[in-house]
DNA sequence: ATCGTTGCAAACGGTTTGCAATTCG
DNA sequence: CGAATTGCAAACCGTTTGCAACGAT
């Protein structure tokens, strides 16, 4: 009952006549692990660990894959950059972002998406996908500005 | 009850010592009328219509004066730009968004928003903003992806 | 008059593209 | 083998910055 992202990700090259490369595999399975802060800079410099011929025009042309795929999307982060987030996780799932630490928690709720449907329902609005970001302070900084720090 | 944009950017200003000048005006009035993709690039064009001397500089600066500010934030749009939006409006208004013709169609929801709260309140996580954006296609444009046009 | 602000043009930094070498199937 | 892909470096923007002229208080 689990779903396989490479398997998905092989049938889909596949299908369009394309190739399964060593490089995408690795920013398909960078995306999988990621929890956070995916820039295409980021991922270029922390792949180049462990193959350090990769290519930055590699990791942004495999992005735009992923993403006109649909196995990926970009997001905008807090701070005005953006990266992208992987699209195998389960149902929806939507964030609260610590505008402090940028920690980023999980959450969806049956009763939004139900509500959610009404309301498209009601504009005659045919709802694909949805984004649904809470910004403020986590648990840990408290719901306050830091203090003394930054 | 109503409140005034422009006296309450003039306030930040003198609060600030800064000064309120003829572009910083015309680019909050921008904003305060946009309901579309107000990218710098295009806050720019549509400007120097009227004033043909403003500078992308300026654009930018007051881009950011604004977002520092609280009075605008910046968005990410589904073609992968990205653009701003003034903070002023009433309550909070989401919005559903046509991926094909990009109408934006407002709403709110008191529930949701309670809903939100609530969850916020189980992880201990002190909401100050969100953002929920639900995309689909509206009612001209059908369930269907678009035929014959593109 | 004084300092913040502006427009310009050059500098930047992230993203895209042309191309020869390489690799997957 | 042949088409797709890669790495590189140059080309491309969109954004930022230094600076002299300008403008708001």
């Amino acid at each position: 009952m689990k779903s396989q992202p490479h398997e998905v990700f092989r049938q889909y090259l596949e299908a369009q006549g394309l190739k399964l490369t060593k490089q995408r595999t690795e920013i398909l399975d960078y995306l999988l692990r990621a929890r956070d802060h995916a820039t295409p800079e980021r991922i270029h410099a922390d792949l180049r660990a462990k193959d350090p011929m990769l290519g930055r025009a590699t990791v942004f042309r495999t992005l735009l894959l992923l993403e006109k795929a649909g196995f990926a999307s970009k997001i905008l982060f807090s701070d005005g950059s953006h990266g992208y987030e992987h699209k195998f996780a389960r149902p929806h799932h939507d964030h609260m972002i610590c505008v402090d630490c940028r920690e980023v928690i999980e959450f969806s709720n049956a009763t939004i998406e139900r509500l959610q449907d009404q309301i498209s329902r009601r504009f005659q609005f045919t709802p694909l996908w949805h984004r649904h970001e809470i910004f403020g302070r986590c648990r840990k900084c408290g719901p306050k500005p830091a203090q003394g720090v930054k």
